[in-house]
DNA sequence: CTACCTTTGGACTGAAGTAGTCCAAAATGA
DNA sequence: TCATTTTGGACTACTTCAGTCCAAAGGTAG
């Protein structure tokens, strides 16, 4: 699976290559078209259970789906603001490691 | 300027060495004593303007102590799901790079 | 123990944000 | 032209969150 420039162009990509309308696949997600639409320009969110569904229709790697979408998540958070975002996530890597040895407890 | 566990912790840190109370440096900030607690505590986000305060008033670099922030903001982001964290940073970057040039028109 | 100050966190309110729906206009294309 | 798809505006309900107030708990010195 290739990740596209946002999540939102991945799904479509994954939609057009098939040739099916905005319609079929969002009755196959169980969700409203216009949803499906708004995916795919990121203008709304899908939750976990949609990159789940949509992983086993395109039969794509539900984990590649949910980097894909997280990925965009956080891209869009960092350049909300100046231009760290290397140092962001380097400093976030670490912090993510160290939380996790933490986590159970996590006081 | 170190990088604590969590933006509370590097704040908090900040405070206590100069053996400071909440109140003090709540007063200094002008936000509710309780607010900054919170804060130290991560239950509450600073506004970008509090962290302008915070660095002058404890003479570190604004661009340190956004980055203990964002960097939180992330990790936890990150953290809520699998154990993708390397991934999803990875691809994130490249998508802050390829999102840096479009920034101007965006579509 | 008392008195005082700090720290912690519960509870609440109002504001901001977001998902999801419905609908209609615009685009596409046969 | 007609049918279908795509796009997006407008709205509602729901959730989330900042910010405030207050009271309980913790610490410390007299």
């Amino acid at each position: 699976m290739k990740f596209e420039k946002t999540f939102g162009d991945t799904v479509k990509k994954l939609r057009e290559d098939k040739n099916l309308p905005l319609r079929e696949v969002a009755e196959a997600l169980n969700i409203d078209t216009s949803m499906l639409g708004k995916i795919e320009k990121n203008s709304r969110k899908p939750t976990k259970q949609i990159i789940e569904k949509f992983a086993k229709l395109f039969k794509v790697s539900s984990k590649d789906l949910t980097i894909a979408f997280l990925s965009d998540a956080v891209a869009y958070q960092v350049m909300e603001e100046e231009n760290f975002s290397s140092e962001v996530f380097k400093v976030a890597e670490e912090k993510v490691e160290y939380l996790k040895t933490k986590k159970p407890l996590d006081k």
